[in-house]
DNA sequence: CATTCTGTTCATTTTTTCTTGAACAATTGG
DNA sequence: CCAATTGTTCAAGAAAAAATGAACAGAATG
């Protein structure tokens, strides 16, 4: 192993084995200059969105990749994203992807050029509902069949009261939790 | 990234090696008696729970393991669950202490017996207060660090700017997070 | 104490998830 | 059309996470 995302230095876990301290650009080995390719205020970007990625169980590059557009304000092309995180095309392409599908980040048309390229969106709104549509709401839907199913379950046997009462308490969460939600939407767009 | 639900009839498919010694049942094949081991109800609330828990990106024994104490009436120990589950002692011991630590179980003294015995735990204020005080206040106050090492990352270039402006963003998002929780934890008191 | 009964720990194995990179498909421009 | 450029897909490998189970430690019992 020896990846690490505790200190605040550690950007790019691949491979920095140590000495991983901010400013030190006398850069000769290709480690330094994969250290050397993104400022101080991309490296720490970095870090806060992979601390977050984590947070939500997301994976890593996911992190990293919206935390490289988030810290840069040129839009940025696919193999931009690859030559900076050092990442391969494959993760860049699926990273982004998911990032768009979540709508967590804009395409940006550059014109004259082909490529295209990419900025972060910073619309808290707009992630936190994005993310709510492609991370939870399947599991709720999903969560109501099997509520259902746990409702057709419920046996003529003793214990039926005790069932019928979990049962009503399941259903108290979901209520919750589609209580919750528009609450959390709305606020959302204050900020 | 690919998502995939077991249906509801997967409950536990782990294979069975040994034989549960268990000998109060007609003994059909091993699955049969895995099958038998539970009725309908816990069946279906452990289904219901495995999903809870890929949603909130848990391991599946945890969701397995309250599901189980969820859809029993009677406090069961720990051993009870690795029989009925057919999961590992150790498993079953990382699990329980897990969501005892969280608040989810609780323990429960049956007299005269040694054993220790759990119940679920179903008051949606404590689990949605344990779940946040355990899984994500520690990463918030992590995310405090990296802020104040976001902010002392702020070069005196060109982009010193366009940083400050993010640095306001993701200061933002906290703010906005600390406004949400305690209406999260308020209205969970309500449920 | 020695013994039994409990629950925990942790090295190992198993399973799942993530990343890689090369092949492929799609698009543009010449 | 053809060649070059760009983005996607996916099998294979690498890494991380989870489950297992035997060894261990502590507490109650006789």
């Amino acid at each position: 192993m020896g990846n690490s995302i505790q200190t605040s230095a550690a950007v790019s876990s691949r491979s920095l084995t140590k000495g991983g301290s901010l400013g030190n650009h006398k850069a000769i080995s290709k480690l330094d200059s994969e250290y050397e390719r993104l400022n101080p205020f991309q490296r720490e970007s970095i870090a806060l969105f992979i601390n977050a990625s984590v947070a939500l169980s997301l994976p890593r590059s996911i992190g990293e990749i919206y935390g490289l557009l988030f810290s840069t304000e040129e839009p940025l092309s696919l193999d931009d994203v690859v030559e900076r995180l050092q990442i391969s095309k494959g993760s860049a392409s699926e990273g982004l992807r998911w990032l768009k599908s979540l709508g967590a980040v804009n395409l940006v048309y550059v014109p004259g050029v082909r490529r295209e390229h990419f900025t972060a969106e910073t619309s808290l709104r707009k992630l936190a509902s994005g993310y709510l549509r492609d991370r939870i709401d399947p599991h709720l839907e999903n969560g109501q069949e099997r509520l259902r199913a746990l409702e057709s379950s419920i046996g003529g046997n003793g214990a039926a009261d005790f069932q019928r009462g979990r049962l009503g308490q399941v259903r108290g969460w979901y209520q919750f939790i589609s209580k919750v939600l528009p609450i959390v939407k709305t606020l959302a767009g204050k900020f």
